[in-house]
DNA sequence: GTTGCTCCTCCAGTGGCTAGAGGTTGTAGC
DNA sequence: GCTACAACCTCTAGCCACTGGAGGAGCAAC
């Protein structure tokens, strides 16, 4: 038994699934790794560490170029912050506005979805609504989704 | 003059794309249009109102597939209106998922700023809180974006 | 007639994966 | 040692909803 992980094992341990981390082996993202002899990749802990830091980075919703950076960042603890900082901020000046224009977003739907006669598509408040902007509360240009 | 818009002023009027108009073109989401001899589009008033249907649902976050089915819709004004009533319904459920997840995304990030010393790498709460998901209050199986 | 704008088609690329084909390696049981 | 089968490998194509560019044709004004 060498030393060093699967990538199964590794996925496993790192909640990242096993395409995945062989895509971010692919962009760069995670080092060239050791291989076995029968070409079968190794992971280290330190690997499935870098592989958790991605995963929990992308839950919070960080692009992977951002992600490619905060990991620089990690390699180099001695650099100072500021970076870091300000990708974070970045970030949740983006999650803030996301959320106000969702909640433009829900009360706008909401008014659809109670003006529904329950009845034909003619009556229909959803169909209308979405055919007449001018009517419309949501008017940010947004990213909606 | 031939009665009929060119594609140009479609998108003006509509709000939507030049090339975003031949891809729904292309999918189907606006039936064959009428051409010119030269070959080009001519749009009627009908086809820009569609066209910002599609807009405005696309603004709201509907999915192509959903907006299809509500212009199927909008075309049979005589059919009961229950899709898209449940449409509507199933896209207001999701966005508010979505504001619940991001809430608990901006609050983790919140964190995650005001924690950073400003200073070096090795002591930033942003990179430590990134690489030790186990501290995380964001633990939603979530589309966080 | 020529400038310059709009239009045409076709093809490639974006982000962040995901899925499948077709082949190799490793392992457990007999 | 043999066989079955899981897990791995590479490579390619596909997803969504566009976006951009190349290279060429049409059209209006001067």
């Amino acid at each position: 038994m060498d030393h060093g992980l699967a990538i199964g094992r590794a996925a496993e341990l790192s909640g990242v699934k096993v395409p995945t981390i062989r895509y971010y082996e692919e962009i760069g993202l995670l080092p060239a790794l050791q291989r076995t002899d029968g070409n079968r990749r190794l992971y280290a802990r330190a690997d499935v560490d870098r592989l958790a830091f991605i995963r929990h980075a992308r839950e919070l919703g960080f692009e992977l170029d951002a992600i490619r950076t905060l990991l620089h960042l990690q390699d180099e603890p001695s650099q100072p912050c500021a970076d870091a900082d300000a990708i974070a901020k970045a970030r949740l000046e983006e999650v803030r506005r996301r959320i106000l224009s969702l909640r433009a977003l829900e009360a706008e739907l909401q008014r659809m979805v109670e003006g529904c006669s329950h009845g034909r598509v003619e009556t229909c408040r959803v169909i209308e609504i979405l055919a007449d902007h001018s009517e419309c509360r949501f008017h940010e240009n947004n990213q909606a989704a």
